[in-house]
DNA sequence: GGTAGCACTCCTTGCGCTGGAGTGCTAGGA
DNA sequence: TCCTAGCACTCCAGCGCAAGGAGTGCTACC
């Protein structure tokens, strides 16, 4: 996409882009040729401003909302302003520390920080925010143990790289010892150091299993404690800050908030907005009808991978109306992901 | 309180009240007198009905929004219906037969037990559900177990009558032996048997310590294992349905709706709602201003507990306008709160 | 004590008017 | 050829006003 936007614009017609989307971001009012040249020293009088934006219109840039009011960028507005007009922003030295501050002060439990950190983005973005938890599966094995509750009970715990993914709870069909749990947690651990967790297959348990001579049984508890681990159950999603959409104009009209509230409670729907900027791990902006959803067409969304030692594991997104101010959100997002992936370090057991 | 609501009520007026505030409810309406004679047949005539009427309004039941309106019910007014004058409804077997067959369908893990349950009363009473999280300090101990991870890292897990409340990690200073750990955990599950978590002393866990001339860094540790199990860091209560106020034409002003989708995400002062309720382990309706709240001064709350075998370990509530039907919301809360509470005794590790 | 009748109040709705912002077009100038 | 000044035109937003209607309180009567 990038740079293929300003192909058909020469440098006039950019600035007069750039300029409209700017005005209305800031204004959330159509924008006229006069407010352009007054506020804006253009060089230019009305009437060309004019000429030009009629051009833009047609050029597919800028809707008229009606006959006798100023211009609105269109999705392809935003877009070509999007990749090719605006300057990229930078965080305040204060605000990066402000950042830093909070989350460090934030639970070293994974889940915890993921909600801080989703609230934090709510915050300072005064949008919704939100973000995607680390999928167990990319999630680098680091020990099991069986814990024996009963004759016939047990919970088994699986602890990855960031920390304790799962407990599963088991019967069994036969009676088993404390000590048969432990010698096949044992054998496990060194089995399955250092695997991913997609990476481990069910006869690296059946050997196991095996070897001991233990009961079917257990090896399903294992099976179902791994499997348990690699899929977690909580929510894919942390979000935070819907309360912040409704300071903006375009929710009037209360039925599209109310596919947006439905739409995060449904947690799987938020995710799918930002599945493919996960696939290839790549920051990303979505505008208007880019997101697919009927319900979203005057939405947009910022997103930007963070990082888990090389990998990004998760995506922190911000989604608020499409008269959004993009440069600044983008480096909210990325000053927070950047402090969100260090954090994500120090939980890292090793 | 029950019961001192009709004594300065004579029964035609207490008929009336019943009747404006079933009608109110029903349609959103300021309620007329013709209204009231013509679609409820009262065998008197429509002036009788308006005396009637301005003798409940100068008695504060009833209120009257401008000159020329019919009546609308004051809090007081929707007390007495409460307490007095409305007939309980019950759930149709259909209903209950669904309740059971959903929650018997969800998780059998405690947090996504309650989240389900949270949603279903959301989509069932099509309001604002919220359902507190049993306390772990409530829950009796069953089992702990300290994992070692490296020699001076490990994982401490604490196993509840409700499942797995809490995990943590924790770094020694001096080097510890696997086996240290297990004989640890192993003094501590017979020491520790079947007391409420609340009523674990650090003495106990440093009389085992002690014992087995462990360091206090293991101390440390266990006694933050359990701490944490004790207040857990999960949130306090799951909300769902927050999109369905949409609907209420008591939400046309969207400062209302933000100020409780703010509350929603503040997890407290959802839970401070029905605080008081938790404590007297009582069903309970709160009326506008009863809830002490200045932003929720038009809604009203239906709370009901439910129990983990003989104790009542946490409350189900309906948040919605003030013009609720009580006595449908009261059943549908009931309902699942019964269920819900079956379902606990499942969860229970014995 | 209950009821019919009536004047009165006040909200809601719809309508037309006006002011203003903004446009597109045309004609003239650099 | 490109730019600009001027102008007629369009359309929305806001306002005031009148009509309609629902509901009341009061009074007089049964």
């Amino acid at each position: 996409m990038k740079g293929t936007g300003t192909g058909d614009l020469d440098q006039r017609k950019a600035y007069i882009l750039a300029t409209v989307v700017y005005e209305y971001i800031a204004t959330g009012e159509p924008v006229g040729s006069q407010t352009l040249t007054q506020k804006y020293g253009l060089g230019i009088s009305s009437a060309t401003v004019r000429n030009e934006m009629a051009e833009l219109e047609a050029a597919g840039y800028l809707v008229q909302p009606h006959t006798s009011a100023g211009r609105v960028p269109s999705d392809a507005g935003y877009r070509t302003f999007v990749d090719d007009l605006m300057a990229p922003e930078k965080l305040l030295f204060d605000e990066r520390r402000r950042i830093r501050d909070e989350l460090h002060d934030a639970s070293r439990e994974l889940d915890e920080l993921i909600d801080s950190t989703s609230r934090l983005l709510g915050r300072l973005s005064n949008n919704l925010a939100f973000v995607t938890r680390p999928q167990p599966d990319s999630h680098e094995f680091r020990h099991i143990q069986l814990i024996w509750l009963t004759s016939r009970t047990g919970v088994g715990i699986v602890v990855t790289s960031l920390g304790v993914a799962a407990q599963s709870l088991f019967e069994l069909t036969t009676d088993v010892k404390p000590d048969d749990m432990t010698r096949l947690s044992n054998a496990l651990n060194v089995r399955l150091a250092n695997h991913r967790l997609a990476d481990i297959g069910e006869d690296d348990i059946a050997a196991a299993v095996a070897e001991l001579q233990l009961s079917d049984d257990l090896r399903n508890a294992v099976v179902t404690a791994l499997r348990s681990a690699r899929s977690d159950e909580a929510p894919m999603v942390a979000a935070a800050g819907a309360q912040n959409l409704l300071d903006q104009p375009e929710f009037r009209d209360l039925r599209k908030l109310r596919s947006i509230l439905r739409i995060v409670e449904e947690q799987k729907t938020l995710y799918d907005l930002v599945a493919d900027a996960m696939a290839a791990e790549q920051p990303s902006v979505k505008i208007g009808h880019e997101l697919q959803h009927d319900e979203l067409v005057d939405l947009s969304v910022v997103t930007v991978p963070y990082r888990f030692g090389p990998h990004a594991v998760g995506m922190l997104s911000i989604l608020g109306p499409r008269r959004m101010p993009y440069a600044r959100l983008m480096a909210l997002a990325s000053g927070t992901a950047e402090t969100l992936s260090e954090r994500l370090s120090d939980v890292e057991i090793k």
